[in-house]
DNA sequence: CTTGCTGCAAAAGTTTTGCACACGT
DNA sequence: ACGTGTGCAAAACTTTTGCAGCAAG
């Protein structure tokens, strides 16, 4: 409520997941370098799913430039050190998102306009270790997409039902 | 038990996937080729999870030989046939298999050796028309893979941390 | 100062497309 | 015959890699 502008729920995860980073890369005997931190920024920028290219592009704009191979490099180091994941939308090109301290998310995925919405489903996780169980394997993540059509895209296809008949 | 091949359970299943696809075919006004067939046939050899270019290299094989073109076009349109569907098993590459009349399954994906096993799971399509309705969405299918540890690659890490240790 | 990191451009891998010719209906 | 389909090779796209110079610890 002052002035100033007060820590919010998000900078009070922004410093610890920036430490985080650090420590992982430290461990790894790897550097933080400036252009990592400024990709985590990017990535913690984003409320949802995003593609390698988009965060190039976003970072374009705001004069942050970093090469496509850097991103792509250090992507993989945030999801070996579990900040973000891979999120399974198509096959043609890789999404994420920031999954540090989150609970999996399922996904609500509109076929016709690509429009994606985020649920929780705390019940898959039970199945997953249940099956998990049942074969003897050690769970690591899991993934539930569901494909639709969203009451946009409905209406849009009813409108064009009208003009065909 | 007759000397003579009797039919099949593949048999009674290849003779009218056969047909919807010809029929599917006909109503878009496009043609039953001998490589769409060909390229048919060979899908429903498969018994799993296969990509498009398996199934280049076994049409190869088997001197069976069509065009990477072919099979791309080919496999587009079995899956607006509904004959098969895309799995997402990773971002790279499109996966595939046969799902007509087959309810969705779930995948249980081994990290470490890509190893796939199915399994049913009605109880899904119900959280997934659950939770379409709750968004005004109109369903059209779903995907859930578990990620995991196989007891195979469980017991290779276990060896590998004796020898570190 | 040592080791790892970056950017670039080229390579690699999958999927798509343009075009001339061939084939199903 | 007509309109689609096929094969080929090239293009398109995302992701990876090799290398020379640069920066972090």
């Amino acid at each position: 409520m002052s002035e100033a502008k007060p820590a919010t729920a998000d900078d009070q995860l922004i410093m610890p997941l920036c430490a985080i980073f650090r420590r992982f890369l430290k461990r790894q005997g790897l550097k933080f370098t400036t252009e990592r931190a400024k990709i985590l920024d990017a990535v913690l920028a984003k409320p949802g799913i995003f593609e390698a290219d988009e965060l190039l592009q976003e970072m374009r704009a705001a004069d942050q430039r970093v090469s496509k191979a850097t991103i792509y490099r250090t992507l993989k180091h945030l999801m070996e050190a579990k900040i973000i994941s891979e999120v399974l939308i198509d096959s043609r090109q890789a999404h994420y998102r920031l999954s540090f301290g989150k609970e999996p998310k399922g996904h609500l995925v509109c076929v016709e306009t690509n429009q994606i919405i985020e649920f929780s489903a705390a019940e898959l996780t039970d199945m997953r270790n249940r099956l998990c169980k049942e074969h003897g394997f050690d769970p690591v993540s899991h993934r539930f997409v569901i494909y639709g059509i969203s009451p946009e895209a409905q209406k849009a296809e009813q409108a064009e039902e009208v003009q065909e008949g």
